[in-house]
DNA sequence: TTTATCCGTTAACGCCGTTTACCGAAGCAT
DNA sequence: ATGCTTCGGTAAACGGCGTTAACGGATAAA
């Protein structure tokens, strides 16, 4: 049973965080203050430190909340394809990625910008998705390997600098799923890096100065890792069979 | 002729950089105020505006030193092999980005993390080298082909689209280097992308979380990517022939 | 009904960027 | 040497910021 206090308290949290978005979208990350936010909502700034206990932390907060969203996202659009299409669904949830990231510039430099000096991720949580939307990629990848059997490196292969690391990464992860060779968390650790790269070059306006229009190079970029996988290219962005947007239950 | 009065004022704005690096290195780029610098200078915040025309305006002069910097690091680190060592100095060269980037962190967000709301490069000047050390980059890359000519995309290989940008970008940089094919600049491109990706996961510690030390992923994906142009995998780090102490890496 | 907890206030401290007005000293032309 | 201009600094002030401290009213709990 939630208390009448309880409610209310979540009520103004929810405002707070709604105010902070406002001013993150409209004025950037420096946009977000205390003060602002507490202007908007009719009240004054000390106030806001019953619910945070700095403005690091409400921002902290924020991040968390971005985070679920942007697995939200993935996910959704992954969904839109059959379940059948392994690899569609891995190009659009990837395509998904990199259009969150463009539409929402200022809440993606939060996430995977450079951190505040003094701020570090959650973690050490080890329950199945310790990295959010990592996982829901690795868990895409994973079962596209188990049908296709396209091929990885073989551990001797990966220098054993490297396989250390993995398979403490693999461990910690829980991602020592059954049968899965450390070869596709090589394969795995190299895709979000291209990913990563081509996003936030992308968001952050450095590719701007050679390109103006990213979306060729991502899709060439997204092709290229498909056809390094030995599997056909994805289909061009947009296929969803049935054209119904909201089909997803669960997320 | 210099006048006395020049010379004066150069020396006040070398003062004025090396106190803003000063407090850059020490409290990261939110530590940068004019007040502080003022204050370390023991002048009056006021009076920096004598010689710049706002704190943006101070920080967006930091990058451009940070940017000439960054390149004379990565030259200098490309001329420590031997002139024949093509694929060696690549590799250095990408390997003294890396550690750049590490051992300068707050200087790195602020060259290639997200820029403040209301700035772009000055770019546009038609010279040589548009994007700085990218060219230097490409140089190398270029003088690797023209010796080595490892296969790269044919023209028909590559999306129209993306064929376009590449076009577009080659001829606004001056790229359009006798007898460079198009399919170069798409794996330049590439690999761009990837070394960014790589150096900036690991500099804004988005790579922590699941290896604790980025070294050997970077040296793995570096010996990828020579092997995916079918050179041999470049030595490993730090063989100069004659011993200039410059680089250590494993944590 | 009493008591404690929550949730807001006002006031203040010390930061910050920036503008304005002012002023002495250095440079320059006559 | 004189006068004038430009340069490079000052103090004062405005509005913004995060944060802390003291306080008070409403609300829940005993």
């Amino acid at each position: 049973m939630t208390t009448r206090r309880e409610r209310m308290r979540e009520a103004t949290v929810r405002e707070i965080q709604e105010a902070a978005r406002r001013h993150l979208r409209a004025h950037g990350p420096s946009g977000i203050s205390l003060r602002a936010i507490a202007r908007d909502m009719g009240m004054t700034a000390p106030a806001l430190y019953r619910y945070y206990a700095s403005l690091d932390d409400l921002i902290a907060a924020m991040i968390e909340g971005y985070k679920g969203e942007i697995r939200e996202t993935v996910e959704a659009a992954r969904d839109t394809m059959p379940a059948e299409d392994l690899s569609g669904r891995l190009a659009e949830a990837s395509r998904a990625f990199r259009h969150w990231a463009l539409d929402h510039r200022p809440e993606f430099t939060m996430i995977f910008g450079a951190p505040l000096p003094g701020y570090e991720p959650p973690a050490k949580d080890g329950g199945p998705s310790p990295m959010g939307f990592g996982a829901v990629f690795f868990t895409m990848l994973a079962d596209l390997w188990e049908r296709e059997r396209f091929p990885v490196p073989a551990d001797e292969d990966i220098p054993p600098a490297l396989r250390d690391q993995l398979l403490h990464f693999a461990k910690a992860c829980g991602l020592d799923r059954a049968g899965i060779p450390l070869g596709l968390i090589r394969l795995y650790a190299a895709a979000w890096v291209r990913l990563y790269g081509l996003v936030a070059m992308e968001a952050f306006g450095h590719v701007k100065f050679m390109l103006d229009d990213g979306a060729p190079l991502f899709e060439a970029e997204l092709a290229d890792m498909f056809t390094s996988l030995g599997l056909e290219s994805p289909a061009p962005p947009g296929h969803s069979p049935s054209a119904s947007a909201a089909q997803n239950a669960d997320s």
